[in-house]
RNA sequence: GCGCCCGUAGCUCAGUUGGAUAGAGCAACUGCCUUCUAAGCAGUGGGUCGCAGGUUCGAUUCCUGCCGGGCGUGCCA
């Protein structure tokens, strides 16, 4: 909080003032005015909305009605003695009260522009840090080795991609940990097909589908000859007991796979600070069954360890294993012990779990599990998951012979699909140049399309609607960012030069239309969406978001011609025209969307 | 059986601790390209938010019941 007079110094020298971001101004003053009525409201549950409806304002905030109700008092004495508290000069007019309790607030024209220079001066886009940061575990996508990355691993892929890159960028910690399936009952399998079926020219050349044609067959095996399945048993248990050439096999398969993952990420843009795979964890996962044994936790129960959930009605019918009756640990063990693991390593404020909703139970289980195990543990545990994705038939998504779809095949088809919309378009641009480009918008169609709908919900896929290249997708939001971008060129403008002009001249701004007044308060509620991104843990506000803000755009675009302007009015509508571009392309960025320079 | 999720325009979907007049795209219809990329813009029509109750200043949102669908439910993850 501020003590200067004026919020937005034209001087930059006073570091604080010229680095509050003009929401966070308005979010803070308002959290500090209801604290101060009511000092025993929680401080995270004031929020700052946007008004629905500019009638009312630009913002409103209906927390002190909330509030109010929680205390049985009349919401609207309640508002009144806010608005004694709430002080806006400066920045908005006199805040208004409205209905039962409704606090809405007008920003002041030259509050609109002092923001715009100053997002051209510091680069912000109008995100500001949060004040508490955090140390947040995201753990995401997840692959099995020996198995090929398929349509099921793209949703946890990039949600848990864009959290990472959001909550990075207000200011928190962020370690990302890719949870690889790499040990388990499969391997038996997979051994046996190894050491007598290997075709070693197509583990060369398609590694993940090599070791998925063993798979396959050696499961068939297995049906059919229970000496086979034996047989899996016994290598099984070699390689669990440290059999040194099982153990080599293993490695081996790891590394094909690792690399064929890498491959993926990298064409997908996703970077992780770790990837402690399931294995990592199995020296630890004895203590763990000890640890939960002795504290009463687990006890035996048919011949396996089993933790029961006595006194908590939604999971007393629902007994986690943790030690199978053949001695093996499961999953819950092994994810109590990177719990456990990732508590003492990072220290984490919060663990985010990415992965789809049929896991939901193994997971409130997970949690319970680990609260009763260190209860004075207090880190946030989410499981954030989310639907399946499905096919235009309702079922889930496979091809026409009813295979999964493999990620590497899906992402062929994007940038194929991508190349005949660039090829019709624009027939003669270079053949590396269109390959480039379809990348770009095919990847990010994908991308878009997937963090497009509430991620709790399913959907179904849809070639022609991603790519369509009108609505909500993608390529309509870099189309928007290429246009901007044409507009400096056609004016031979350099766009940098422009901004450090802007900012040297301190000019004045000149914002006539009702569309350049819409699209400057727009691209300020920017900040105020990426914290409801991640407290929600929810892109897809963010892509409704830049794609309104693109709508507002274009309806500007159509409206205010730049280059027929002249003078200050041609000034500001460059500079909104940057500041849409920017915060358009960091918005995408953020979806892990990259930006064509044009198309 | 029990648990979780879903049911919003013809279709596909948004809808932020309950908030003011429930939105968008597609499809349909009407305008706009000698004018910064028409991959666009402006506009029209289209809804008992599954059904029935309840809670309150206010319910698509919360609670209860019912109908319909998906998923899960002790030795895969």
């Amino acid at each position: 909080m501020t003590s200067s007079p004026s919020a937005f110094p034209h001087s930059s020298d006073s570091m604080d003032d010229s680095k509050t971001v003009l929401t966070h101004l308005i979010k803070t003053r308002l959290q500090g005015a209801i604290s101060k009525v009511f000092p025993e409201a929680d401080p995270g549950l004031i929020q700052l909305q946007i008004c629905t409806n500019p009638r009312y304002g630009d913002y409103q905030c209906t927390s002190v009605m909330a509030i109010a109700k929680g205390l049985k008092l009349n919401p609207r004495k309640a508002a009144e003695e806010v608005l004694e508290h709430l002080d806006l000069s400066g920045v908005a007019s006199d805040p208004e009260l409205a209905g039962p309790g409704f606090i809405n607030i007008r920003l002041l024209p030259e509050a609109v522009t002092q923001a715009l220079l100053q997002a051209a001066r510091t680069g912000s886009c109008f995100v500001q840090p949060s004040d508490q940061t955090q140390t947040m575990v995201i753990d995401f996508s997840s692959p099995n080795v020996a198995k090929p990355m398929h349509v099921g691993h793209i949703r946890s892929t990039i949600l848990g991609d864009s959290l990472a890159r959001v909550a990075r960028l207000l200011g928190h910690k962020v370690i990302t940990d890719n949870h690889i399936g790499d040990w388990g009952t499969q391997f038996g399998k997979l051994l046996v097909g190894w050491k007598k079926h290997l075709d070693a020219a197509n583990l060369a050349k398609d590694a993940l589908g090599e070791l998925e044609r063993l798979y396959r067959m050696v499961n068939q095996a297995c049906e059919e000859d229970e000496a086979v399945l034996e047989e899996a048993r016994q290598e099984l248990v070699a390689l669990q007991r440290g059999d040194e050439n099982n153990l080599a096999i293993w490695k081996e398969m790891k590394e094909v796979s690792r690399l064929q993952f890498d491959q993926i990420y990298e064409r997908l843009g996703v970077v992780f600070d770790h990837a402690h795979g399931e294995s990592f964890y199995n020296d630890h996962l004895h203590s763990v069954v000890q640890a939960l044994t002795e504290k009463g936790l687990a006890r035996d129960s048919q011949g396996a360890k089993v933790v029961f959930f006595e006194g908590q009605p939604d999971l007393e019918d629902h007994p986690a294993l943790i030690l199978k009756k053949d001695g093996g640990a499961n999953y819950t063990t092994t994810d109590l012990a990177t719990l456990d693991y990732r508590r003492k390593q990072w220290q984490p404020d919060e663990i985010i779990y990415v992965t789809d909703g049929r896991q939901q139970l193994h997971f409130r289980q997970l949690f319970a599990i680990f609260k009763q195990w260190q209860p004075e543990s207090n880190i946030l545990l989410s499981h954030t998951w989310f639907g399946s994705i499905l096919g235009s038939d309702g079922r889930p998504f496979k091809t026409r012979s009813g295979d999964t779809i493999k990620l590497n095949d899906l992402l062929d088809e994007a940038e194929e699909r991508a190349l005949r919309a660039i090829k019709e378009k624009n027939p003669d641009l270079p053949e590396q140049t269109a390959n480039e480009l379809a990348s770009i918008i095919g990847i990010g169609a994908v991308k878009y399309a997937d963090l497009l709908p509430n991620r709790q919900t399913d959907y179904v896929f849809d070639w022609d609607k991603m790519l369509s290249l009108s609505g909500n997708t993608a390529p309509y939001l870099q189309y928007a960012c290429t246009r901007i971008r044409s507009i400096f060129r056609k004016a031979s403008l350099d766009e940098a030069a422009f901004l450090a002009e802007c900012i040297a001249s301190n000019m004045e701004l000149v914002m006539e239309s009702t569309h350049e007044q819409t699209l400057a308060r727009k691209l300020i509620h920017f900040g105020l969406i990426l914290e409801s991104v991640l407290s929600d843990h929810r892109p897809n506000y963010l892509c409704n978001y830049l794609y309104e803000l693109a709508g507002t755009y274009t309806s500007f675009y159509e409206h205010c011609p730049v280059l027929k302007s002249e003078g200050s009015v041609q000034t500001s509508r460059l500079l909104l025209c940057s500041l849409t571009r920017q915060v358009l392309e960091k918005g995408l960025g953020l979806l892990g969307i990259q930006t064509p320079s044009f198309m």
